[in-house]
DNA sequence: ATGATTTCTGCACGATCGGTCAACATTTTT
DNA sequence: AAAAATGTTGACCGATCGTGCAGAAATCAT
């Protein structure tokens, strides 16, 4: 089944393609329900390869959910005090719903794993997302102590934002199945940016109208 | 194990006690990593009882998941034209988060099922979810040409609840850990409803200020 | 009381799982 | 060129899975 020929030939190239793999086929089916030959059988190897690269599926699933919470991570770097709120709360929406285009299945991967009540990642959650968001509580209060937002709160503000940017990318079944079944365009896609960042940054907005 | 003595004595009794251990079981393990004899063991009785009341494991899923279902969409009855579009939504948002406190493991269960593309319900959401949401567009459009509420997108608003209010019972888990790992108190869940409707509703409101 | 029906349960089956291992191939180092 | 290190693979193991099934136990109908 697998084309040998396509073989890669260096560490770097192999371990992206399992990581690759086993992003989509972790969402697909879930922890339990992901096979390590599922996995393997999808990045064209053995699954003696797989296991070779990553000893465990746990260790491979670490790697996999530690990749998209990086790249998560990176997306907030614009909430910063001296950065305008408004400017600065709307790049990250955009960056979030791009995210959740191009990589829905790590969204997807990270949804499954707290669902479960992060079995495998809890130290991610203790250790770096806490601090993290604390940081971005910070932030986002000392705009509003210089008056720069409205008082609203910190913590169901940013809440409400990973909420509705990862519903699209963890719900994209559902809405693509009540857009006739067929998956955003482009335009479409565009119109959510502005329908999300409209909705809830006209509660964040000092002055109610634009 | 099972204490045998507590044994319902009726068919009613037994396969809703039977659907409360599987809706947690198919939550907390996903519909792969959930087997019969750990939903068997969570009711206390043997597996091949289980199997008896609900044939496969393919069925019982598609109770609990119908059941979740079906109580979503009696919680956005408010939302009709006569209603006052802010009470109605402020309602409909109060309904669903109080439903992510009291029934987390059916929101669970859904996510888990959308995420993996519906592989066991996809009548479900091609036929009855897809015109219930048509329905409520209509809705939410005519309060807009009525000139009741600003002129957002409706499906987007939608989709902004959906997410909004099951992100608290799908990252019930995430959301206590960055809570000092303590569950909402009663005062807590309130400031929630009250942040989230904040936030929302103020996108939707015609004159910014209250 | 007796027979019919429903409820309950232990056992066995084929399938699939994650992971080990030994043999083999290739590349790198000396 | 020989040795060492790294990469690759199929066969195999014990465990667990969903489900079929026969028969015991309990309940109901007559």
């Amino acid at each position: 089944m697998a084309t040998k020929g396509i073989q890669s030939r260096n560490r770097q190239e192999i371990t992206a393609r399992i990581l690759t793999a086993a992003e989509r086929v972790f969402a697909e089916f879930g922890y339990a329900g992901a096979s390590i030959s599922r996995i393997a059988a999808e990045a064209g190897i053995p699954k003696s390869n797989v296991v070779y690269y990553f000893e465990t599926k746990e260790l491979l699933y670490r790697r996999v959910v530690g990749e998209i919470f990086d790249i998560w991570r990176a997306a907030a770097d614009s909430i910063t005090v001296d950065n305008d709120p408004i400017q600065a709360l709307g790049d990250y929406i955009d960056t979030k719903l791009d995210l959740a285009r191009t990589r829905p299945y790590g969204s997807k991967v990270w949804a499954n794993e707290i669902i479960q009540r992060a079995p495998i990642v809890q130290d991610y959650l203790e250790d770096e997302l806490r601090s993290w968001t604390e940081d971005r509580i910070v932030v986002i209060e000392a705009w509003i102590a210089n008056g720069k937002i409205r008082p609203i709160s910190a913590r169901h503000l940013l809440y409400a934002i990973w909420a509705t940017t990862q519903h699209y990318a963890d719900f994209t079944h559902q809405i693509t199945t009540l857009n006739e079944g067929v998956e955003l365009t482009n335009r479409q896609w565009g119109e959510t940016k502005s329908a999300v960042k409209d909705l809830l940054l006209r509660g964040v907005e000092k002055h109610g109208d634009a």
